[in-house]
DNA sequence: GACGTCTTGTGAAAACGTGCACAAACGTTC
DNA sequence: GAACGTTTGTGCACGTTTTCACAAGACGTC
């Protein structure tokens, strides 16, 4: 009955490589490819085929045994899972170099999200305009995010701003918000909130690094170790 | 023997959380905190407090019960084990928006890591001063990667360029890379590769959002799941 | 329409990560 | 120096994620 569209729930590792998955087949629908196989896609994502297969099979029996699956049928129904299938607005708080950088990355308006607003506390900045978008002040915030009725929030500012960005855009009524400033923001109950952060990345390719060196100082009868792919971001 | 520097081998997950810690852990010590408990550090870092004692315990055993851990040993623990006693310089590959903002980035110089270079393809680009270091030609990027002793380096350019970069990266000796481009690059054995993709992000906080349209949407039986937290960016 | 080849979809096992719960250790107070 | 409150370090159980391995199904060929 009303359970139609509640499925089962989808892994938070699968939805994590969705996207992934999403992005090369638009780019094989692209260059002609019609259909493509769990070993293909496998290769092409980096991953496991097992595991493909598995992450596809959340979305229902869309495959062809003996054949693969096709492109544009899978596009379509990921998208339709992802809830792609419609653009979202997107509100960018802070409008300094990452928020200016954010406005203007392809991957953005590329698929599925538009700059529906970028706002900054400073006055001097107020005006400017920022890929394509005006900025307007903070304090416009609810605002811009009730008339274009946005969910989503993009947290562009200075570590110390962060969580009163967050703040603010839970009280204009955003449920998730991306974060860019390195700082662990906290939100009520019910927010979703992804950490995007250059300096905790780089320490982690640090660790790499530095153990790669002491390998190979502390004796050379142990190869590196040679651990090559990490998860998307997230 | 030669296992002194050995160790057992941290967690990938662990070593994901380590770079948080120590942020708020020297945040703490800017302001003078000595000591803290793996409860504090754990409401501070938005994770469980038995999380954070089995996290540092990976280090060593440097806390003391009945007290808590020392705030400024912690930190240096911390700083060793990531490979953060000395700089590490990094190459930039790109110097569009992002390249831009992200060798304007605050968190970058900040701790631990600085921009060794930054080259671009595009004839028009190289010259420019960014980030206060000049941007040189893709051709030049073996010579500066081997001048500075880089190990490091970050792709920013678009999807289309990030292999070639990669392979460029490769091919000058580079063992680690942060790619911000929308693609996934493949890379030898024993590369370490952190992805971090705006697009990926954002499309992960659509499909919560997506749920929360079909919770409400579907039946006002059920509440809103209210998933609150994802780790940070890996 | 039977046979062989190919590829999916999925059980089951293994590996990994998380969180509870508690003994062991420390400092303080009397 | 014993008793008490506090906090670490970790064994254990649980949940999630990955990987293997293979039956079931689709297609093409003879």
């Amino acid at each position: 009955m009303a359970g139609q569209r509640t499925r089962r729930r989808i892994p938070e590792a699968t939805v994590a490589r969705l996207p992934v998955y999403l992005r090369i087949l638009s780019e094989q629908f692209d260059i002609d490819v019609t259909k493509i196989s769990s070993e293909e896609l496998a290769e092409l994502a980096a991953v496991n085929a097992a595991k493909v297969r598995k992450d596809l099979s959340y979305l229902g029996s869309y495959g062809t045994r003996g054949v693969g699956y096709e492109v544009e049928f899978l596009v379509y129904q990921i998208r339709r899972e992802l809830g792609l299938t419609h653009d979202w607005p997107v509100v960018i708080v802070g409008s300094g170099n990452m928020g200016q950088a954010l406005a203007g990355y392809n991957g953005f308006g590329d698929r599925g999200f538009t700059v529906g607003g970028i706002v900054d506390i400073d006055d001097e900045k107020v005006g400017a305009v920022v890929g394509g978008v005006r900025v307007r002040h903070m304090s416009e915030l609810t605002q811009v995010v009730t008339a274009r009725n946005i969910s989503i929030g993009v947290i562009a500012t200075p570590g110390l701003a962060a969580q009163d960005a967050a703040d603010a855009l839970v009280a204009a009524g955003v449920t998730s918000i991306l974060n860019f400033a390195p700082t662990v923001i906290n939100v009520p109950h019910g927010i979703s909130v992804g950490q995007v952060d250059l300096a905790v990345e780089l320490q982690i390719l640090a660790y790499h690094e530095q153990r790669r060196i002491n390998a190979a100082k502390g004796s050379s009868l142990v190869s590196v170790p040679g651990e090559s792919r990490r998860g998307a971001s997230a």
